[in-house]
DNA sequence: TTGTATGCGTTATCAC
DNA sequence: GTGATAACGCATACAA
């Protein structure tokens, strides 16, 4: 007499009001072995009148921990980026019947256990950046949990999906050469993420190709408008003012459009500006943005559907590097020709 | 002798080679019971060793279903205003403990069963929007999974939380009309979301209280920018030319912003617009727009504290209305003041 | 302080 | 075609 209220139904609920053993209740739900027509008729009327669904969790401890459930690694949450890869992933995922777990770490101290800790609760695991250190990583994947890196390097044995962005950043500071752009400083942190560091590496070494002085150092900003805006401002009015700036990405930069407007500065007749990420905003603003286009929901898509493939099995673990479409666009033009009246 | 390699171990693995039973071992990381400090010091040793953590399946099994994990159902993953209500969820999630899973139901037609099965994984579930039927909301809270919904309207014992609409809609178009708009256009679906219905009525009810014709009707629309941006352009194309829309989001106000500039018409010169969320784009884009201030971070932190509440037993189910705080931009000035020259 | 035995809800392997 | 029953990995009441 069970099934009174507040508590769901098990699989010997159902047996009993169709009148079979549990066997077959699994049987009939599970479409798995011979199961006579009328068998299958009652089973299904008692689970439905019990409104009976296999406990997950159940299955998964007699699968051997086969969830079903795909997780994603990221550091942050906020901003435009990680949103639209989240997307692609879950995409991805509910296509293939996975559910989805997330985490942001934070920068906690604790995000091993965290991941740690989430990695008994999924098929494989998308991680993100420098979310957790890389013998770990190994560790993962070594005790079952499929494991895909993302905007970050590859571990040995262990593949990664990526943008482009080393080739592409030293397109952009030739980009602003070309236009007579002479001293770029980069507003970003290269700590913060290595797709950072490596378009920092990028403007270093086109400025190298150049024959111009090399800044050894940039000017270290979080990756969010408010953060640009200060970082900018403090540059701007401790007298600093290069010909252009590179930022980390378009929020950065957003922020330094900000605090050129504060200070009656012309974008790009005082000071040219480039972004990272191409965000739907980027091309709205006036002047409209120059940026690199990262195929952001594309990384995923790409990261999810390794992962699966590695969840089934698959070994490979050859990296992937998506393309980075540099975008031009009226920021970045040469002062002569876009000097404004501020 | 197990722990070879690719496997993982288990408490009987490491009750043995600490030389003690796995009851033992279980007290020791589950901090329940007392354990002598030599025996504990042993067994930390082997768990260590053996690289090994309680499997959570199991362990929720045990416990009868509770997973340490909250689920977040949203209709859609994209734009700016879920991901930033999931970043607020997440990190009320975190700081509890908890683990975030979540589903992007897309107006699939299983959406009902893509949500039962998660409730299998969840101690508890937000529900968003008009995602899954009313009954089901009921069921799945009887049934054991905790839940409460979002934006959108309580269901008899189950509390919501919301951003207030219709009086903030309403003060909006009372703006407008204040500042010499006559005829106000209205664009999205209130079908699309109880929050759309909710503004689009409280323009009607500005219209109705100023005794002006109430248009039957609004023009249909995603809440996307490229949506906006096509029911603009069809709307213009054909003719309509209102002194004002009032838009479902800002996305949409963002799609109308590029249709009137690709026509030479400005803003709010030949047309006013309206938006609404206040994403960051919002202040930047010129002429800044107008637009109402939802919090949206907060509904994702308060609906995730309502939620842990109710796993944890309370009953209450009172349900939250936020404020909304109208924002006045320049898109929404009068025609005379701001005329310029397109 | 520690060990033994049972149950959580399901699937799968046997018999029948 | 169908039914017992043994795992799956862990927590815990009960014994010792």
């Amino acid at each position: 007499v069970r099934h009174d209220a507040g508590t769901a139904a098990n699989i010997y609920d159902v047996a009993a009001r169709a009148g079979v053993s549990i066997a077959t209740v699994s049987r009939v739900l599970g479409g798995t072995g011979p199961v006579a027509a009328a068998t299958r008729q009652r089973v299904l009327e008692a689970a439905d009148a019990l409104r009976w669904r296999p406990n997950e969790v159940a299955r998964a401890l007699v699968a051997g921990g086969r969830f079903g459930v795909i997780g994603i690694v990221f550091p942050e949450l906020g901003g435009q980026y990680f949103p639209e890869v989240l997307a692609g992933f879950e995409d991805v995922a509910v296509r293939n019947e996975r559910g989805v777990l997330i985490l942001a770490t934070h920068g906690r101290a604790n995000s091993a256990d965290l991941v740690s800790g989430l990695a008994q609760r999924v098929d494989g695991l998308v991680v993100m950046d420098r979310t957790i250190p890389d013998d770990l990583v190994g560790h993962l994947d070594g005790a079952g949990t499929a494991v895909v890196l993302l905007a970050r390097p590859a571990v040995t044995g262990i593949p990664a999906v990526r943008a482009e962005n080393l080739h592409t950043a030293t397109a952009l500071a030739t980009h602003l050469l070309r236009n007579g752009h002479r001293s770029i400083t980069f507003i970003g942190d290269p700590d913060a993420a290595p797709d950072v560091a490596e378009r920092w590496q990028g403007l270093q070494q086109a400025l190298l190709a150049a024959g111009l002085p090399v800044p050894d150092k940039p000017v270290p900003c979080e990756l969010s408008q408010p953060a640009g805006h200060r970082a900018a401002a403090a540059m701007l009015d401790r007298g600093a003012r290069p010909d252009a700036v590179m930022c980390a990405n378009d929020e950065i930069a957003l922020g330094v459009y900000a605090a050129a407007r504060e200070r009656g500065l012309a974008i790009p007749g005082d000071l040219a500006v480039t972004g990272w990420d191409d965000v739907p905003a980027a091309q709205l603003v006036s002047p409209p943005l120059t940026t690199a286009h990262q195929p952001l929901r594309e990384l995923g898509v790409r990261s999810a559907e390794r992962l699966l493939a590695r969840v089934a099995g698959d070994r490979d673990d050859a990296s992937l590097v998506l393309p980075t479409v540099l975008t031009i666009r009226a920021s970045s033009a040469s002062h002569d020709t876009h000097r404004e009246v501020p």
